[in-house]
RNA sequence: GCCGGAGUGGCGGAACUGGCAGACGCACAGGACUUAAAAUCCUGCGGUCCUAAAAGACCGUACCGGUUCGAUUCCGGUCUCCGGCACCA
């Protein structure tokens, strides 16, 4: 009679298991559900109490749901390429699949003891090859497309790692995975053009549900901005071509400034005075690292090009023409023009190279700083503009300068083609050949999945080659299209190209004909709430996005979008309050919770513990407190219970529980879901008697948070069949409310009383119970009632003077 | 610097659409049970003042001000913390 959750939970998730409670039917005559966590990578420390916080908030939705009536998909899998486990097998000289299989099997292991709904039997792992086998192919159809392009680039390097980076993988200037120096490095690059779908991730994200500061990360991220590109004639010959978002500032542009990687330097060489002089700027700015520019940033640099004028289009007025490396290369043209009056950084350049500064906005102090308002301000010393705001202003001279065909509007984006290509073992080959003749070649789709080779060390070459390149062997190949020599791509893929489409595979994840079967695709797409952190809003997220949008193009999938719905959990710290980490001694094993408490206990104090969006301090004291409120669950078994009806005491109360639970669990409110459950509990132990009717409903509510011991009491009472199968109990909105309410009556706005009341009472009735008290009478003796204030069901409120 | 979000008891946190601030839980204190402890159950628990006690009064949701019969909630300003971006023209 003891509440022993290792027996029950083990008895329960083996039964679960054997009927296949929790199978996602192909029965597609039902409303589906798609519910999705971000699969785990699994790491060979195992998951932290963190990881279980998102995994159980969907479990609960996903078992809410299936109590609804939905066929529900809440899969699993394994995100496992990357580089930890590849770090681990060449300091071990173990194979790198063999680590992932031994790391599945232990965090496997972990989950399983939480009892999530999962449908294992979809179960799926990126570097198994029949998967990474439509890894490869998706590759292909975007290379197919011209989606996919060799480059040199100037990547970031990670010094440490030996390995190229996107600049999402670089944070504060240094590598996200080791905190290692990264350097600027030219390498030939597989790219992957997302810009080419810049404007439609951002206009498409009206099209979903996704909480607002994900949708603001990603716009930020994206960083749209609308402007004109603008010629400048050089004296001379030439021209330079500015992009400028203040084109009604155009009259205050008073000098330009190029980009030191700008080709004009070397095309214009000959006219220039002082090259050498600029060549030595442009090469201390090229040895810079990315941090170093940035701890510079406050002190501006740069060289003014002798022997060269510019000239500004509106006014015919000579200019100087500067090299500085605060403007770059990689965004717009390479080359602005400066308007110190009225942007902080041309401010900052002018004052150190004492350029002249002219106010063409009224509005600000331009002796103090730019005047970089573009609401308020009124346009002045510019000729046809004078007089206008910004706004006018700008549409004009972009009118005009279109008219003269020195420029034309432009649209530009921050973000950055995707560096695709990793020089490391442990990812998916990249299916191409090199052919003198033919230039780069796809393999034949039927040679999918081009297996990775098996190699004798994995680390990579001293000069930064993939390990794959030792293998001259796998490496010299005949070309696919002219029977000729080829040579391998020996670069991988980057761990976000499995996670990219992994949601499409659980839909039909043993399909060996397509990477998921068209049924399967039109029948559960979209997912209908993805869950996941805010740390892959501009990686993942935007990646798959992305991915999803080409299959979506070439007609694979059936949504313009993937995830209907997007949210996000807040961290779980350690007890110190701070990040679980295990260099900080404060990582709490579930495993060792579950075996104290019990999963379900795990699974309460997690959903319990805040807000749900908010990051958090784990707290043992907490855990205990809510294995006691499962022990009083536990004890509703002793409880005297009759009918199947609700009583009329708690008839009010059950209405309003079940309301605020169903509520509470769509909004990511599970901490007051559960406080509602407990006060619940309270009532009941207050009462002499409760029903059966009262007992199944609370543990259909308490069913996708605490499972295991509401099947095991469902079984114990004797009530019909596993809890499982069970209907989501519903409520009677009428029946939520009270008959009579207490109100509060206040003087002045200070609660001085409270009486009980009718709901339906009006407010001549109140006033007549209010005359009669004594309280309220000697308060208001001697004054007079200016104003009465009636909010029925909530307070009284008498103004008095 | 820019863009988000947040500041409420000793702690985690509640509070509908402007309507009784502090639900629910933790910690703590007192009591019951016990040889004892644990567990369990009951009671109390924002601050100050007043009272023998009860009752009561005032203050209180980061800070300053405003709107309102009434503000944690709305408006203006300030400060602090967290997250993201960071020379993007």
């Amino acid at each position: 009679m003891t509440y022993n959750p290792k027996k029950i939970e083990k008895k329960w998730q083996d039964i679960w298991e054997k009927s296949g409670t929790f199978a996602a039917s192909n029965d597609k005559s039902k409303p589906k559900y798609y519910a999705l966590i971000e699969f785990p990578y699994p790491s060979g420390k195992g998951i932290h109490v963190g990881h279980p916080r998102p995994y159980t908030a969907l479990d609960i939705v996903a078992r809410k749901r299936r109590l609804e009536g939905y066929n529900v998909l809440y899969p699993i899998g394994w995100d496992a390429f990357g580089l930890p486990t590849e770090n681990y097998a060449i300091k071990n000289k173990v194979h790198p699949q063999k680590v992932t299989e031994r790391n599945i099997a232990g965090v496997k292991s972990q989950l399983k003891a939480l009892g999530f709904s999962f449908d294992w039997s979809r179960e799926i792992n990126t570097t198994d090859p029949d998967y990474y086998k439509w890894t490869q192919w998706i590759f292909l159809k975007l290379f197919e497309k011209g989606l996919a392009y060799k480059k040199e680039v100037s990547i970031n390097w990670c010094t440490d790692c030996k390995v190229g980076l996107a600049n999402e993988e670089v944070v504060n200037g240094v590598c996200e995975r080791c905190s290692g120096t990264v350097v600027r490095k030219r390498k030939n690059q597989w790219m992957l053009k997302i810009t080419a779908y810049a404007e439609k991730l951002i206009k498409d994200l009206d099209l979903v549900d996704y909480i607002e500061r994900v949708k603001v990360q990603q716009k930020n991220w994206i960083g749209r901005s609308e402007g004109m590109e603008v010629d400048f004639g050089i004296s001379g010959g030439q021209k330079i071509n500015v992009y400028t978002t203040r084109p009604d500032t155009l009259f205050g542009a008073t000098y330009m400034v190029i980009a030191p990687e700008h080709p004009l330097i070397d095309m214009l060489q000959d006219r220039i005075e002082n090259i050498d002089e600029l060549k030595a700027y442009i090469e201390k700015a090229n040895k810079k690292s990315d941090f170093e520019r940035m701890e510079l940033i406050k002190e501006k640099t740069g060289v003014e090009i002798k022997g060269l004028k510019a000239v500004n289009p509106v006014n015919g007025k000579e200019i100087p023409v500067f090299i500085s490396d605060y403007v770059l290369m990689s965004y717009g043209t390479g080359a602005i023009m400066a308007v110190p009056g009225h942007d902080t950084r041309d401010w900052a350049f002018a004052r150190k190279f004492n350029l002249p500064i002219i106010e063409v906005v009224a509005g600000g102090n331009i002796e103090e700083e730019a005047f970089t308002d573009n609401q308020k301000g009124i346009l002045v010393n510019s000729d046809f503009l004078n007089g206008l705001g910004v706004a006018e202003a700008k549409e004009k001279v972009s009118d005009w300068l279109e008219a003269k065909n020195i420029g034309k509007r432009k649209t530009n984006y921050k973000l950055r083609d995707w560096v695709f290509s990793r020089q490391r073992y442990w990812g998916e080959p990249i299916p191409l050949v090199y052919c003198q003749k033919c230039g780069w070649v796809p393999i034949p789709e039927d040679e999918l999945p081009l297996l990775l080779p098996e190699v004798e060390t994995y680390a990579p070459t001293d000069n930064g080659e993939s390990p794959l390149t030792n293998l001259p062997d796998w490496v010299q190949t005949t070309c696919p299209q002219c029977g000729g020599e080829g040579r391998r791509e020996t670069d991988t893929m980057p761990q976000w190209a499995g996670s990219s489409w992994y949601f499409l595979r659980y839909t039909d994840p043993h399909n060996h004909e397509a990477l998921a079967g068209k049924e399967n695709l039109d029948y559960w797409l979209p997912v209908d709430w993805y869950n996941g952190g805010m740390e892959h809003t501009t990686l993942h997220l935007l990646y798959s996005r992305f991915w999803h949008k080409f299959l979506y193009d070439y007609g694979i999938v059936p949504t313009p979008e993937p995830y209907l719905k997007r949210t996000s959990h807040g961290m779980i710290l350690g007890e110190n309050n701070e990040k679980m980490s295990k260099s900080r001694g404060n990582v709490v094993n579930p495993d060792e919770i579950i075996d104290a408490y019990g999963a379900d206990t795990l699974r309460v104090y997690e959903m319990f513990i805040g807000d749900f969006e908010k990051s958090i301090p784990w707290s043992q004291n907490g855990v205990k407190g809510c294995r006691k409120f499962l022990e009083r669950v536990w004890k509703l078994q002793n409880i005297t219970a009759g009918e199947d009806m609700f009583s009329k005491e708690l008839e009010s109360n059950m209405h309003r529980t079940i309301k605020k639970v169903s509520e509470d669990f769509e909004h990511l409110k599970f901490n007051t879901a559960i406080a509602a459950l407990m006060s619940l509990l309270n009532d009941f132990y207050s009462r002499a008697k409760i029903t059966n009717g009262e007992l199944k409903a609370f543990l259909l509510l308490l069913n996708p948070v605490a499972p295991h011991i509401t099947e095991e009491l469902w079984h114990r009472l004797g009530f019909d069949g596993t809890i499982s199968e069970q209907s989501w109990p519903e409520w009677d909105e009428a029946k939520t409310v009270e008959e009579m309410v207490e109100i509060a009556v206040q003087i002045n706005g200070k609660v001085k009383q409270k009486i009980t009341v009718p709901l339906q009472a009006v407010q001549g009735d109140i006033k007549t119970a209010l005359m009669q008290d004594e309280k309220i009478c000697s308060a208001i003796a001697d004054k007079n009632i200016i104003k009465e204030v009636y909010v029925p069901g909530r307070i009284y409120n008498i103004v008095v003077k």
